[in-house]
DNA sequence: CTGTCGGCTGGAGCGCGCTCCAGGTCAATA
DNA sequence: TATTGACCTGGAGCGCGCTCCAGCCGACAG
């Protein structure tokens, strides 16, 4: 059976998310990540679940939920339960934008592979 | 038969692009639409092909490629028929970055549907 | 003849999302 | 004991890709 090491040191947590730890003290800063346990001397100590929040707000970030609306989601987060539907709501929401950004990008790669293709055509006289 | 309009106005071409003047201008000014004609009193005069080239770059633009690639591929179009070859390569890496992006963005978009799933079962009880 | 409009230039400014820095505290190591 | 290394804070700085601004010009409408 696994064990589970339950509290990471900030360099810890930085290197297990991929992120850099001026990112982590930033997403602090601004309200993401409320309520990170503090050691006796100020340091952070991550929990597990502090880390996936930390996890799931890169992965919503790195598909292109704006900052602005991480907060909003954060924010949902400390909110308790009753939050839940919200919370629900708002990844729907994301999860229908990652499909138009594909679609998008989908059309424009059809585009770039017709100039591709031209290119060819005009190389082979 | 369509009659075929030969010379837009700045204006004209931004509308038909669906970008703004500033961003032409700023296109021009960074090197990326080099050759546009100007009339008599300096005012741009954009062809056909000068379209054509606008949208291409703003097609690229738009499904990632950073501004540097994009002076590149300006430049490559500059430099006559024998850069042909190196146009479609970088084409054909900008295709394949394109899938990458989408492909990561899928991945992204499984880890927010569980995450949607796991409120759903939460709420449940 | 006088607006108003669309365009021109050079250069400043902006919003986003970090990233870096100075100056400090503590713990463990040589 | 001295040094190193990981972390702390507040705040400045940065890279990207535009976007806006002041001040100007020339064409055309009323």
């Amino acid at each position: 059976m696994g064990v589970t090491k339950v509290p990471y040191t900030p360099g810890e947590a930085a290197g297990r998310i991929g992120v850099s730890i001026d990112t982590i003290r930033y997403y602090e800063k601004i309200g993401l990540m409320d309520g990170v346990q503090r050691d006796s001397v100020g340091r952070r100590v991550f929990s597990d679940h502090d880390l996936s929040r930390l996890g799931l707000l890169r992965c919503l970030r790195d598909s292109g939920m704006p900052i602005a609306r991480l907060r909003r989601f954060a924010e949902l987060l400390q909110g308790g339960d009753d939050t839940a539907g919200q919370r629900t709501a708002l990844l729907e929401e994301h999860d229908r934008e990652i499909d138009e950004k594909v679609a998008q990008l989908r059309l424009e790669q059809q585009r770039v592979r017709e100039k591709i293709a031209w290119y060819r055509s005009v190389a082979e006289h």
